[in-house]
DNA sequence: TTAGAATGTGAACAGTGTTCACTAATTGAA
DNA sequence: TTCAATTAGTGAACACTGTTCACATTCTAA
């Protein structure tokens, strides 16, 4: 009812994505300070100056909004991984980049970060998933960040940086897991 | 006013103990089974027989009653791992189960795993941790869990096994980082 | 110009955490 | 045992929350 429309841009279509993204703006703003717990419908209401039933018309559930903002900041930490690991630039001087800047990402906004992690699988989610598997995950939001990652590994074993003999997507976990981790631990610990 | 009784154990203070047991315990199964999201104070009074105030006679509110919620599992968890480090078995098994034991018990309670390092310090947290640093940290739950960890790294020096060149806090904050990592992976991903 | 759809609204519902005056029970001391 | 003081427990109320729905308005397409 509100997100399959074709993608012409009339002018209504523009002042509705405007609006939209007003109230994503809103959002992103309060849950950058204060976190999910601090994010009312009503609250983002006053702040754009609608009714709080106006932003029903742009999403479904307040789920859906908060869905839709982590999607963002995923959206965003990929892209800017990517873009850094499309620099001209020596392979170990990229790799290293990368992995700093993620790590900085998740630092400079650990609600967002914290978040976008937060959401547990339920236990049917779990037993469902394992004859689904791999090829379904890469076409989640979480599979083609994770994509990025075995990418940057396959052009090290390309490069001869990395060892040949190691299974990339392996490779890829144990280093998302160490990258995952140490964001984790700079959020939480002194130093 | 309800936390600093003298520790003597007349019948009425063995009462108030069970009934308080018997909240967490009933937060405890609903935390477990939908996450924070499902648990309210109406629906905990509910399950144990009593109204919703009279939770406020045992817990000063319900971010304090989360509070202790995840303090005893991160307790237990710790608990856990050191029970397996006591082992008179040979060090590397032993630190081996060690960090399976710590892994396993994430993944089989990913609410509790996630809730305990979901709670993201506040800015003003973070810029008053600075100058307090390792000194204050170590007192915390956090701190002491992160103990044995630094204690297993030391034992592992002292015997030869990693390298005594290296800082035993800097080096369990790695083993740590990727730990945390592997068992987020394991809830996150297929596999 | 006009029928139909899209937007925006205020009131209402059910649910939440929390407080408070109140009663009932339990305790410790005279 | 009796009696005052503390503690345990309650129900009603307050201020919030997400969400829905009938309604008015505005815009769009034919």
């Amino acid at each position: 009812m509100d997100t399959d429309y074709p993608p012409e841009a009339t002018p209504a279509r523009r002042r509705r994505k405007k609006v939209k993204e007003s109230i994503l703006a809103a959002a992103e703003k309060v849950f950058a300070e204060e976190g999910e717990s601090g994010l009312s419908i009503r609250r983002l209401a006053e702040k754009i100056d609608y009714s709080p039933s106006a932003i029903y018309k742009y999403f479904g559930s307040k789920e859906e909004l908060l869905d839709e903002l982590k999607e963002a900041f995923f959206a965003r930490l990929m892209e800017k991984v990517a873009r850094i690991s499309d620099t001209a630039r020596p392979f170990r001087e990229r790799a290293h980049d990368c992995l700093t800047g993620y790590v900085k990402t998740a630092v400079e906004r650990p609600h967002h970060y914290a978040a976008a992690f937060s959401t547990i699988p339920s236990p049917d989610e779990v037993a469902a998933r394992a004859p689904v598997c791999w090829d379904s995950f890469i076409d989640t939001r979480k599979g083609q960040a994770f994509r990025v990652l075995v990418d940057i590994v396959e052009e090290g074993q390309a490069n001869g940086a990395f060892d040949k003999a190691m299974c990339p997507v392996a490779a890829a976990k144990s280093v998302w897991a160490s990258l995952h981790g140490l964001a984790l631990l700079m959020i939480h610990m002194p130093l």
